[in-house]
DNA sequence: AAATATTTGTCCGTATGTATC
DNA sequence: TGATACATACGGACAAATATT
């Protein structure tokens, strides 16, 4: 194991975990390896093996007690934390239809709200966004102003855990946003027509301007490459 | 720090690191002491410190680099993996509130997908646990149907991302729906109403029943404190 | 450019506490 | 009452990568 790649160690021994428990398709109360076997079977050495296994016991996933073992936990099937132990969802070329999705339907929903509590400088910063967005050259740039736009909608709603959700949908949506055919023109009136909406406290043009900004149009419909 | 409670070194240590950061208030790019700093500061061996802190890095909070050190990552503000490493805020009792307007949210925005890909195999389960609640007097087994019953409903969208989202909202009400006025009766015929509508393919009334569903009443009105 | 110091990466050995038989 | 198996925790050592002088 030691030469593959120059990958650090307990990283690549934390993936194989993960998978260990998923092949085998380990169910809750089931037992692990000692650390004595899996360092060997690995071949590393067990300050490594703990460096790794430590992490899924933080993250729950496992529970250790000396002079017993290791099981495996009661997991719930998601959960933050085993959602992530899973490493979301094995069909990339998916997650861009799902995070679309979930990101529409959470900010929609929230719009009542947004629309309520939204302050002048809340909508300024968006302003400055959308200005920013017409000098900028470079995509990531572009894609930074947007995702700090929407964060800007809803920061005032006292919801962390929709700021959480938006944003780690947003993150998963990032990668594969280059497939979604869309002129820097279109996008950025688009956000500028949610300001406008909100500086005249218009509610039904603010929703309105809201639902169009979540229609996409694909790249050559149906040529989508999977792996 | 050695002979406080029982609790494992590692754990500890992990949570000192997070204060550490979220106390400090650490941006990307910030310098975390070294490894042998930590470690005496903490009073606790390098490897103990390194179970602790390799799970920061696996996580994607920090990144470390030999003949440098350990920085903060510019993390994002969220992404579920630092989401979780704030574990999530420190006011847990907003915590019910915030997960309920996601669910909220979250159902009825899908409620329209969900009323058109429901199966009859997924209503009769949802079935059994109406009737499962009924039999039920373990506080937890009654949650964990409300729970099955709920992952039912929208196991056919084809969204995992929903059903992530979904799941870990949950988990951090789970704690906190204690608070809540409500007898068994009245939990188990929202949750028969649902089920009845969606058997009579009657979406006025699922809808009706589902709004109805996330209608609470709290303990002891209006002294809900909040700072 | 080259030597030196710093810091993480990796391994080993050993002792202790705890659960099981 | 041991004896065994296992995780917990400590310390030391050296290699590898980087920074500093």
């Amino acid at each position: 194991m030691k030469n593959l790649k120059t990958k650090k160690l307990y990283l690549q021994v934390y993936d194989e975990l993960r998978h260990y428990i998923l092949k085998n398709n380990l169910k809750p109360g089931d037992k692990i390896p000692t650390e004595m076997e899996l360092s060997q079977v690995l071949g590393v050495s067990r300050n490594v093996l703990r460096e790794a296994i430590k992490t899924l016991e933080i993250l729950g996933v496992v529970s250790s007690k000396p002079g017993v073992g290791m099981i495996v936990n009661a997991f719930s099937p998601s959960s933050l934390s085993t959602c992530m132990f899973l490493n979301l969802i094995d069909d990339r070329g998916d997650q861009f239809r799902q995070s679309q999705e979930v990101r529409k339907v959470l900010e929609i929903g929230f719009a009542q709200q947004c629309f309520d509590s939204i302050t002048d400088n809340q909508i300024s910063r968006m302003e400055d966004c959308v200005n920013a967005m017409q000098s900028f050259e470079e995509y990531e740039d572009f894609y930074d102003a947007d995702a700090y736009f929407h964060r800007c909608m809803y920061e005032n709603l006292d919801n962390k855990m929709l700021i959480a959700f938006l944003d780690s949908a947003w993150e998963c949506d990032r990668s594969f946003r280059a497939k979604v055919v869309e002129d820097k023109a279109l996008r950025i009136k688009k956000h500028s027509d949610i300001c406008i909406a909100l500086r005249e406290r218009h509610y039904d043009a603010f929703m309105a301007s809201l639902v169009f900004h979540f229609t996409y149009k694909y790249k050559s419909a149906g040529t989508r490459e999977e792996e």
